[in-house]
RNA sequence: GCCGGAGUGGCGGAAUCGGUAGACGCGCCGGACUCAAAAUCCGGUUCCCUCCGGGGAGUGUGGGUUCGAGUCCCACCUCCGGCACCA
């Protein structure tokens, strides 16, 4: 018992990493070490990591999203670049007004004390956050921008109110921009509830103008996912407009991308909900056509959509003359057309097309066959390449050729011409909720609508307000908010009572954080000239549709409005991909799989979970969480804290490669971050602790020093409160996260000695250590004294004999 | 149905240019330390055969190109994601 006291001096002090940690971020802040570096003669560096919803807690996907684009942030900052990094809250949105309605907490109230909550376990994270550039949305300062931009809008013309079908989620008691409506089903985005069509006066931006200048890529450093998802739902296509006249009513236009095939046009359909239909429906026909339309506006939008139902129409009476051949085709209504998309109405073309074909057969209809199909073809309607038939002065042509000549000569007898049509719609802004932005529009009875004069922005929100268990808006109900007077004529008017899609506040939000008290416009101009545009964001790919082209078109608006000078908010993106519950499975509360970053942040600190977050997997993949996993990684970091002062392991190591190796680990991080393959990052930097702590006492001491330096150095991105803890260990008082990033040695990593691969065949016999330049003759010679190669001839003669330099040699023998 | 992405040990994954498949880590096995355990450290770990020299098979399946294929080409299977009657 008596020499316990000594052998406790003897041992290394205990590894405590969540002091450790509270150690260095006390020291940073009392530093001021992350606050944005203005320096004018460094190059700028905007980085930025999508804003999280002020739900509650950090959630272990945050951190998944957060800090490897930290660790980006720090190498950058350390190559020299003055780096933004700013962090803020998408605080508006329906969970804080559920939160009123279920538990009688203002959303105010418990936005801001998530906010507060989760202020704290950011910087508990341990990034470089620059948290003076905090940006809150719902914040008057914040929001009174939305309007302003609502008013510019407006006044360009970009922003409209329109009545129409508009999709209405019953759950969230709102209007939905289409891009919120997702899958087959047609459900909410947010809550999964089938939407129904609500006819509702809504105000629109209009990013359909913007549709050309949004399918360009050309400048952009992104994802081809996001570029593909983008343009499939902007959903350009290239056809015609072909007028077809109606007997006894007039003209009505139908979309086709194939009017090459319009001697096939055998009958006509428009959709059920087209506005001609009563016009042209004949009186025998029209108790058959009412009962569809009423059959079709009662189905629900699930059965509408099914592809596998089987095709249904009904015949109107009327006919159409086909403008090719004056054939008289007939008319009929069916709900496979769509009112949404094109003019409502198509030519119908069997022979070409699989869907006309199906409800040709259904109703005994002709079937002309226009583009020749290929000899072994059996199918039904052909829609490939081949030359046109029983097409006039179409024949013979290929269908490029062909659509290009149809369409001249409808254009030159006024009967169609050349279009593009899209599938986007344009966004739809209102929301019938009270936790958003006020449309800053005044509604007068004799001016219309009116914007709120700039100098009254922002409308508050108020903050008394009744939240009804309906879900109705509390804004509607508010007569003090709701009436005002017209700021054109001074009359009694009211005030437009919906409030702004959230994806509004994130469409400009990054300009805000360059300046986010600024009071004379949405950011001050002379920081915008510092730092924009945003050279690298990261995210989730969930936002392809929604966010990423919002702030694309808000910038492309911007940039019309004088505002900015470039095209485009982000020049490089990058998605992380979403980690998952240790089952597999989306984290959830209820599969209850949702894993608390909090707990591992207690047990092992903001270093070990960041770095077992990069070393999973590559970053875009994501994966599902191993409890398991993150030991080995917190083993390894413990580790790292015995170089300077702890004991050297047994294992065996040549001491005479530390510099080679050093520098390979040097080149291996720069090329690792900056291609975001942080997993093989962590795994290099794990290979050299076990390697530094193999030769530990074996090297000369300036060379044992300089290549911990180098090892902190490097190691500071990812674990920046371990690197700090040995960079401090080595004796340097100025902080690691202050310094450049190491430059390599091209001629240390040479190797002299290389391992030459000796095959048979093609089958690996032997690997030989030789020289690196070794030359070919030499390196066979060294193949062929090979024993296992000899086992391997046995008798046979050599045929051939390839050498690749520096690696290998195979005999070919017979 | 269409458009993407991916299939590699027991598990997460590595192999960046067609040239040693399985880096790094988890798990497991064995050893050291310990009265013992935990922690830590060391060694081993794709599978099958083996006379312990080595041999055979192997990156979803089947073909092909090549001296040589996880990597390139063709056909297919499975999983994940997106879109889905868009004329």
């Amino acid at each position: 018992m008596s020499d316990t006291s000594v052998r406790k001096e003897a041992k290394p002090k205990a590894y405590k990493p969540s002091e450790l940690e509270a150690r260095w971020q006390a020291r940073w802040a009392e530093t001021d070490l992350y606050k944005t570096d203005e320096d004018p003669d460094k190059r700028k560096h905007y980085a930025l990591t999508m804003l999280p919803y002020p739900s509650g807690d950090l959630h272990v996907g945050h951190w998944y999203a957060m800090t490897p684009s930290d660790t980006r942030a720090r190498y950058m900052r350390m190559r020299g670049y003055r780096v933004f990094f700013p962090i803020g809250f998408d605080a508006f949105g329906l969970p804080a007004e559920n939160a009123a309605i279920q538990r009688g907490i203002h959303p105010h109230d418990w936005t801001y004390a998530n906010i507060e909550n989760m202020r704290g376990q950011l910087r508990q994270m341990g990034t470089m956050f620059d948290f003076d550039a905090e940006v809150v949305s719902c914040d008057p300062e914040y929001y009174k921008w939305n309007q302003w931009f609502f008013v510019k809008f407006f006044e360009k013309g970009l922003a409209y109110r329109k009545e129409a079908p508009v999709d209405w989620c019953p759950r969230d008691n709102t209007t939905l921009a289409r891009e919120q409506v997702v899958g087959p089903d047609r459900v909410c985005e947010r809550c999964g509830t089938p939407v129904i069509k609500k006819n509702l006066p809504q105000w629109l931006f209009r990013i359909t103008d913007y549709v050309e200048e949004l399918l360009d890529f050309s400048n952009l450093d992104w994802p081809e996912r996001v570029e593909t998802l983008q343009k499939n739902w902007i959903g350009r296509s290239e056809g015609a407009e072909i007028k077809f006249v109606i007997e006894n009513f007039g003209d009505i236009e139908v979309f086709t991308t194939r009017p090459d095939t319009l001697f096939g046009a055998t009958f006509f359909v428009m959709s059920s909900e087209h506005p001609a239909v009563a016009e042209i429906t004949t009186d025998e026909q029209r108790p058959e056509v009412e009962a569809y339309v009423e059959r079709a506006s009662r189905m629900s939008e699930i059965d509408r959509t099914d592809v596998t139902r089987e095709k249904s129409g009904a015949f109107t009476g009327a006919y159409a003359t086909n403008p090719a051949n004056g054939a008289s085709i007939p008319v009929y209504i069916a709900d496979y057309v769509l009112m949404g998309y094109g003019t409502g109405a198509i030519m119908a073309v069997p022979g070409q097309d699989e869907r006309d074909w199906e409800f040709a057969e259904k109703y005994d209809l002709p079937i002309i066959r226009t583009v020749k199909p290929p000899e072994d073809f059996d199918g039904k309607a052909y829609v490939g390449e081949g030359l046109a038939m029983n097409s006039g002065f179409l024949d013979g042509l290929e269908v490029e050729e062909a659509k290009e000549r149809m369409t001249r000569h409808l254009e030159a007898e006024g009967k169609g011409r050349a279009t593009v049509t899209y599938r986007i719609r344009d966004w739809l802004i209102s929301r019938q909720r009270y936790w958003g932005t006020p449309i800053p529009i005044i509604h007068c009875p004799d001016c219309g609508p009116v914007a709120v004069p700039e100098e009254d922005l922002p409308v508050l929100l108020p903050d008394e307000a009744e939240f009804m268990p309906t879900g109705e808006s509390p804004l509607k109900l508010d007569p003090e908010f709701r009436n005002t007077t017209c700021p054109k004529c001074g009359g009694p008017a009211e005030r437009d009572t919906d409030t702004m899609d959230t994806f509004m506040d994130s469409s400009w939000y990054q300009y805000r954080y360059l300046s986010p008290h600024y009071d004379d416009a949405p950011f001050d101009p002379e920081r915008g000239k510092k730092w924009l545009p945003v050279d690298q964001y990261t995210g989730g790919v969930e936002h392809a549709v929604m966010h990423l082209l919002y702030t694309r078109f808000f910038t492309k608006v911007m940039r019309d409005l004088g505002l900015v000078d470039f095209d485009e908010p982000m020049e490089r993106l990058f998605n992380q991909g979403i980690i998952l519950g240790p089952d597999g499975n989306r984290m959830s509360k209820s599969r209850g799989n949702v894993v608390n970053p909090q707990d591992y942040v207690d047990k092992y600190g903001s270093d070990v979970l960041r770095s077992y977050l990069m070393f999973i997997g590559p970053w875009n993949e994501g994966g599902p969480w191993d409890g398991g996993g993150i030991e080995g990684v917190a083993r390894w970091l413990r580790r790292t804290t015995t170089l300077v002062s702890g004991e050297p392991t047994s294992a065996e190591a040549d001491p005479s490669e530390l510099d080679r190796r050093t520098n390979r680990l040097i080149k291996k991080l720069t090329g690792d971050i900056e291609a975001f393959r942080f997993n093989t990052s962590i795994a290099a930097l794990m290979e050299q602790t076990n390697f530094l702590l193999a030769i530990k006492g074996k090297v000369g001491e300036k060379e044992w020093d300089a290549a911990l330096h180098n090892f902190a150095l490097v190691l500071a991105p990812f674990a920046p409160h371990h690197a700090e803890e040995i960079w401090n260990e080595l004796g340097e008082e100025k902080s690691v996260h202050l310094q450049s990033w190491p430059e390599w040695d091209e001629a240390a990593i040479f190797e002299e000695t290389i391992t030459l691969i000796v095959q048979v065949n093609g089958k690996v016999r032997d690997r030989i250590e030789a020289p690196a330049d070794i030359e070919e003759e030499a390196a066979k010679e060294l193949a062929l004294a090979s024993e296992n190669v000899r086992a391997q001839m046995d008798g046979k003669k050599i045929r051939k004999a390839i050498y690749v330099p520096g690696r290998l040699v195979n005999l070919v023998v017979s």
